[in-house]
RNA sequence: GGACAGGUGGCCGAGCGGUUAAUGGCAGCAGACUGUAAAUCUGCCGCUCCUUGCGGGCUACGGAGGUUCGAAUCCUCCCCUGUCCA
């Protein structure tokens, strides 16, 4: 097998390049792969992760698949959950103090991170360990020492601290203490390598500074970016609704493929999959000269991605059902079967469609009436005193993508 | 401990006694156009009731009271945040 011990440094670095933003320092890396080949001992790779999030997204992969071609080259992958840190919560952006998670949801947590990481990661390579292990045996006192070890000045330097006091926004005590609570993981953790988002950069570098506080060999940086939402600006988020879930219905995950930009999807590409970048570049070129529709290749890309997480037959099926129902304006295979009863005489159709969730809410289900997105066994209602008397089999279409067969009875 | 500034709808941010469910931007939803693209354009964007009407009711501008025919807007107390001083 090929591996860091066979495979030359410079290689190697080629590989860990992809898609990264940032490498602190590119030349102590090499160093440090030199002499893992010498020693025959793979380097320690680190990431950290919250606690409360174990959703994960494709985002999210960005930085798992960056651990999985360190593992895939031999070196030792540490998925570390920051059950102690998500205490505090990672201060960008001003949010709520989280609440304090018990023993047994951390663990539940970390089970349901394994089932989705272990999509890309290797079971058996991956070492996963949680930083309260070490916080919690710190005690007081060692806190306090570890404390002394960094300046006020240093962390409020960090843009985040310093847009919120110009602002004139709270940063609480905690949220100072955050950095180097992080940093200290690298230090027992022994790290040779974490790897971080973009945003992480600034807590990433106290762990190099740490790890010299401690005697140890600082640890290399590497940033990857944000990865872009579904409307191709925002980074991908839970709270801003541009995400693609992996655990997500197959179906799901490849309409919201075939939503983004032309432009994001190059961007897809290189982060989401293992295709080499002069591919992308000549798939880029057959568009722009027209050889290739778009479409088709935001297609793949969306198999590729749904392969990883469902299989190839899912996603494949995923396919054919996007291009029966959009393309070729057909109805799903499979459509949501509800039931109601009408109780007492005639229902508003407003009404009934916020029962059985079409629309939020009655008001919501009007609005959706009045701008024509209601079709009721393919014919559209704009009537908002539209009613349902009779019993029997309705079906649904409320906007682009919502469907549901509703059996009304008396 | 003192002085000052501020807390508005998912977010940002106007309003500073009435026609304000509250300007504007972002996000969101829908329609048109399409490749369910993106971009663009248009409409909507608290909840609820019906007799769907420039309709009724309820809830909403940190919290609780008060002044007033009427308050997000004025007063009092409280809570929270920030700045400066000690």
């Amino acid at each position: 097998m090929r591996d860091f011990k066979t495979i030359p440094a410079e290689e190697q670095l080629a590989q860990i390049r992809r898609g990264s933003v940032e490498i602190i320092r590119e030349e102590e890396l090499v160093e440090k792969l030199k002499r893992a080949q010498k020693t025959g001992k793979p380097l320690r790779v680190k990431a950290g992760f919250d606690p409360t999030a174990p959703d994960l997204h494709v985002g999210h992969t960005v930085l798992i698949r960056k651990m999985k071609h360190f593992q895939d080259l031999g070196h030792t992958a540490i998925f570390l959950i920051g059950d102690f840190t998500g205490l505090i919560g990672d201060p960008s952006g001003r949010s709520a103090t989280r609440k304090q998670l018990t023993k047994e949801q951390v663990l539940e947590n970390a089970e349901t991170y394994k089932l989705q990481i272990f999509k890309i990661l290797d079971p058996d390579k991956t070492v996963i360990d949680f930083n309260s292990r070490w916080l919690m045996a710190l005690g007081s006192d060692g806190f306090i020492r570890l404390a002394a070890k960094y300046t006020v000045a240093r962390i409020l330097e960090r843009e985040d601290f310093s847009n919120r006091l110009k602002n004139q926004l709270p940063i609480a005590m905690h949220e100072i203490l955050y950095p180097i609570v992080q940093g200290y993981d690298s230090v027992a953790l022994k790290a040779d390598v974490e790897l971080g988002g973009t945003d992480q950069k600034v807590n990433l570098l106290v762990g190099r500074d740490l790890q010299r506080e401690y005697g140890q060999e600082s640890q290399i940086v590497l940033t990857m970016p944000l990865l872009e939402g579904l409307d191709g600006v925002q980074k991908m988020s839970k709270s801003l609704g541009n995400y693609i879930g992996i655990n997500e219905d197959p179906k799901d995950q490849f309409g919201k493929v075939m939503s983004i930009s032309d432009e994001l999807m190059f961007r897809y590409y290189e982060l989401l999959t293992e295709i080499p970048l002069a591919e992308i570049q000549t798939l880029r070129r057959e568009i722009a000269s027209g050889k290739r529709h778009p479409m088709e290749i935001k297609g793949d890309l969306a198999v590729r991605i749904i392969t990883d997480y469902h299989g190839a037959d899912a996603a494949n099926a995923a396919r054919e059902e996007f291009n029966r129902i959009f393309r070729k304006r057909e109805i799903p295979e499979d459509i949501e079967t509800k039931e109601i009863s009408l109780g007492s005489g005639p229902m508003r159709l407003s009404k009934l469609m916020a029962a059985v969730n079409l629309a939020p809410s009655v008001t919501e289900a009007q609005r959706l009436l009045e701008s024509g997105a209601v079709h009721m066994n393919d014919q559209r209602i704009t009537d908002v005193k539209a009613e349902i008397s009779a019993p029997g089999e309705y079906f649904f279409k409320v906007g682009k993508r919502r469907f549901l067969r509703l059996l009304v009875r008396d």
